[in-house]
DNA sequence: TGATTTAATTCGTACGTTCGATTGAATTGA
DNA sequence: TCAATTCAATCGAACGTACGAATTAAATCA
């Protein structure tokens, strides 16, 4: 039974926090917005930062959730075979993108998910390492799978820049969006997912460099990993 | 005749907003880790916003500098041909990942690099506008020489994806790195600059959807933008 | 050259504000 | 009645900023 309260600060501190950062808002302007007393965050969540810790996760743990059953539906329903590239791009992708307008929020959440990778001060770090443990692993496993031809190291490298892409979406996106918003309004989101899928897989699947390193003396030990 | 004072506040500045970000870091500690006088920012730059500005502008500006001088390069070396794209990428990757290491400085400035897309704080947002508003310009025309079968909001969408894995490259690198560091110390930057060269060229020549937008009643009034 | 003035910088200290946190009384609803 | 919740008021700490005195360096003059 949570209180009506105990939302509407959370509400308002995802929103907030979302547009001008964790550290840019204090909890007398949550409260104040909120239109509830100062003492209520400490009251229902001990301290701000506990409060803060609570904002990412009733977000972040449902997404999650839908990226893992996703990417269970789509290795069953490849199996014997190795699932494609794209469509594992696509699950990794689509659920926080598609968050962007969810219920007419705008980019309430989306920006604030992007802050992690910035903002994080110490214990969000950790606490995002466990909230996306079990996705890295999932996911770094199925696309080692589905890549079986890249080295490892590089495609930990690339995997990190789809990341990159996509976090940059999420926070910046709104920018872009609003200069090039030509195809009406209908499923922008949809679009730009598949944009971003298109861009990742191809640059996944970007030829490797024949050389490893020229011009290299010494410390000969490079294990193949593949 | 700029006074050693300025210059360990910049140094020190610089240093200790990539480690804890802007908010993080007080005036109090900078001066206390620059051994100067509590007072030395205030009188040297005016306030702290103006030192943030300045702890910027020091290093984007001879940064961007460089790029356009590349640009300018690649330009007159390759007419009257148009530029390789893979060209293009890597003197916009390049400069900035080249100072990851620069001078032993580790990860300094970087991050803080990282840092002006996330907490851009109404003066920074538009100083950063102003500090990029050229390179933006240049290159987005250079890229569209460069590619020029791909539609213009096309093109931003994947230029955008190519900032954000570069800026996530600049700011979480570090941790890539450490998790898969086997090839010695040697050019491991330069290494990365080719691996981010190769995934971000191989993204942005990517296949165009055949059907722009399947499945969407009405609003048929789709520009073609090339 | 040596003394004196002037400007530039450094220093110590304090002000006013805002922060997260706390307390204890008041209010509410079962 | 009693536990859960909300409220007003306040705490100490840290923040950016301001200001005048002290110090240093350069310029000017005897």
């Amino acid at each position: 039974m949570p209180s009506d309260t105990r939302d509407q600060i959370l509400d308002t501190a995802e929103r907030l926090f979302a547009e001008f950062g964790i550290d840019g808002v204090s909890i007398r302007t949550i409260t104040a917005e909120a239109g509830v007393n100062l003492a209520a965050i400490h009251y229902h969540f001990g301290s701000k930062e506990a409060l803060v810790r609570e904002v990412f996760v009733r977000r972040i743990g449902p997404l999650n959730r839908e990226r893992l059953r996703l990417l269970d539906d789509l290795l069953e329903r490849s199996r014997p075979q190795k699932p494609k590239l794209e469509e594992l791009v696509r699950i990794l992708v689509g659920p926080p993108l598609r968050l962007w307008l969810q219920a007419g929020k705008g980019e309430t959440f989306t920006r604030l998910c992007g802050r992690i990778y910035s903002e994080s001060s110490g214990q969000l770090q950790s606490m995002c390492v466990d909230l996306f443990q079990e996705v890295v692993r999932r996911f770094s496993a199925a696309f080692e799978q589905a890549a079986p031809e890249l080295p490892k190291t590089e495609l930990m490298w690339r995997m990190h820049f789809v990341i990159g892409a996509m976090v940059h979406t999420l926070m910046q996106g709104g920018f872009v969006h609003q200069l090039g918003a030509q195809t009406g309004e209908g499923n922008e989101v949809e679009a730009n997912i598949e944009r971003l899928t298109r861009f990742a897989t191809a640059g996944l699947r970007a030829p490797l460099p024949q050389t490893e390193i020229p011009e290299m003396a010494g410390e000969s030990k490079r294990e193949a990993l593949g």
